[in-house]
DNA sequence: AGCTTGTATCGAAGTCGATCGATACAGCAC
DNA sequence: GTGCTGTATCGATCGACTTCGATACAAGCT
């Protein structure tokens, strides 16, 4: 079990830190492969899952004390675990009787690098008019 | 137009930033309106949009320049650019014949810091058996 | 006024995603 | 072994999303 993410956490530029989003177009592979990571966090209650298991202390949380926080089945909940870790954000373990997940705080570092503008951006001005 | 955007970019704590995603338990109704955030970029043609707009010097690019770069109809661009503007990540302006779209920082800036850890996390301990 | 170009909106079609109940699997207790 | 509990997978249902062609709207040109 553990991890079987579809997403490379670790691939970004030959030095280590993030192509950009916001600083350069963004080739269509890129695009296909952040999409998936963006769409696992586009659910309120994986959202809220993942917030669960990263702030707890210690860093990992049982599955039986992220069900009966919320009003869905159990199902449901073992499904949207399932999206987040295939996004490669969370990994689980099993130990015993019970499942513990932990943030794979990688992917929301590279995340949060990829939503940073580098320092300060040329300021806006009028454009041409185009083609 | 403009922006009539259906998310508040601005209301964090009263401090200023972040209340964390990472750090606390994110309550429903900010669970909800981030996933509409995260949802507007789980789509790899949004991304694309949004990294050709924002990573364009000057700050803005016509819609023009952006529709001959997909595989896509005029409609769903058009379609892809409103849910953008709907989240909060863009805004747009006519001017002429044609319409200009730029990045609105403050919203991508909020999800940076959301998606940010704050310095050291306390090393994972095993956890107790749960209830 | 009409014509042309750029952009947005309107259905409609097909696909994807969220959710559930039923069920299977894993591990512990007896 | 049987039984019980926690978790995952399976199918089905239903709503949401993506995409398109057709069409409407906006602005400039003749």
């Amino acid at each position: 079990m553990s991890n079987q993410g579809s997403v490379t956490p670790g691939q970004d530029g030959p030095g280590g830190c993030c192509p950009g989003l916001l600083t350069a177009p963004l080739a269509e592979d890129q695009a296909v492969e952040l999409a998936k990571v963006f769409k696992a966090l586009g659910d309120p209650a994986r959202l809220r899952l993942l917030s669960m298991i990263a702030s707890r202390a210690g860093g990992e949380v049982c599955v039986c004390d992220l069900t009966p926080a919320f009003d869905l089945s159990q199902p449901t909940i073992s499904h949207h675990l399932k999206l987040l870790r295939e996004a490669g954000l969370i990994a689980s373990e099993r130990r015993g009787t019970w499942v513990y997940y932990r943030l794979l705080p990688e992917m929301t570092d590279r995340l949060a690098g990829i939503l940073t503008r580098p320092a300060g951006r040329p300021l806006p001005e009028p454009a041409e008019a185009p083609s």
